[in-house]
DNA sequence: GACCAGGCACATC
DNA sequence: GATGTGCATGGT
């Protein structure tokens, strides 16, 4: 019940300070998908080369278009994302997903079921936790808490839980005490990437967070 | 030049 | 089940 607050009372006053979000910073559903996973553990400057050089390719128009592509030229054209050869083969498994399940048809996609999709988009060699649910989230609208290292990170310094706490508790901690809405969600973890992009990082500067409380 | 960034899979113990 | 390691670019 604290904590049920006090999780609101961070949400107002990062919203206050900030201002709304309007995440995910990509337009369509692909651009979304293609985004949270060029993002993973790379700062997303880097991955905007990256989806400008797709962009220019029209290799974000439709799926089949990273389908058609070597994994080669992919990797070349996003290669200012980082890790480039991994990230091209993730790509490609998740267009071979979606044309062996779905038929190629990310609305096919968008009609299943939130747990089914959860399942599916796991079992895809190189979609993890975090990657699955921001695509839940911000390509699905599904009510979908997501985590990620700002979240561990801002959270385990205002002692609600350790730091090392795996990914699901993490996530469990949230939705078990936030109301279920997708809204909320979306908007609350755009939040927090911006405060930790801003304030906490592994070289904090709190003094002039808007979340800093200092003790009495 | 060191440190950092919106993870994940895989090897090893 | 926990812990370590490879993957790589571009900004500070």
């Amino acid at each position: 019940m604290e904590n049920q607050k006090a999780l609101i009372t961070i949400y107002d006053k990062l919203y206050e300070f900030f201002g709304p979000q309007g995440w995910w910073p990509g337009r369509t559903r692909l651009e979304i998908i293609v985004g949270a996973i060029l993002t993973q553990n790379t700062a997303w400057s880097n991955v905007e080369k990256a989806i400008v050089n797709l962009k220019l390719e029209r290799v974000l128009s439709t799926p089949s278009a990273i389908k058609k592509m070597s994994v080669n030229r992919l990797a070349t054209l996003i290669r200012p994302s980082g890790y480039y050869n991994v990230k091209a083969k993730r790509l490609r498994h998740f267009t071979d997903f979606l044309f062996s399940k779905y038929g190629g048809s990310l609305n096919e996609l968008s009609m299943s079921d939130t747990g089914v999709l959860r399942r599916e988009l796991l079992n895809v060699n190189g979609i993890g936790p975090e990657t699955c649910d921001s695509i839940l989230l911000y390509a699905f609208k599904r009510p979908i808490f997501v985590v990620d290292a700002y979240t561990k990170r801002l959270f385990s310094r205002h002692k609600f839980f350790d730091e090392r706490l795996n990914y699901h508790d993490a996530q469990k901690f949230f939705m078990s005490r936030l109301p279920n809405d997708e809204k909320l969600f979306n908007e609350y973890h755009a939040l927090i990437v911006r405060v930790g992009k801003t304030f906490c990082k592994r070289r904090p500067n709190c003094r002039t967070c808007p979340l800093y409380a200092p003790k009495k």
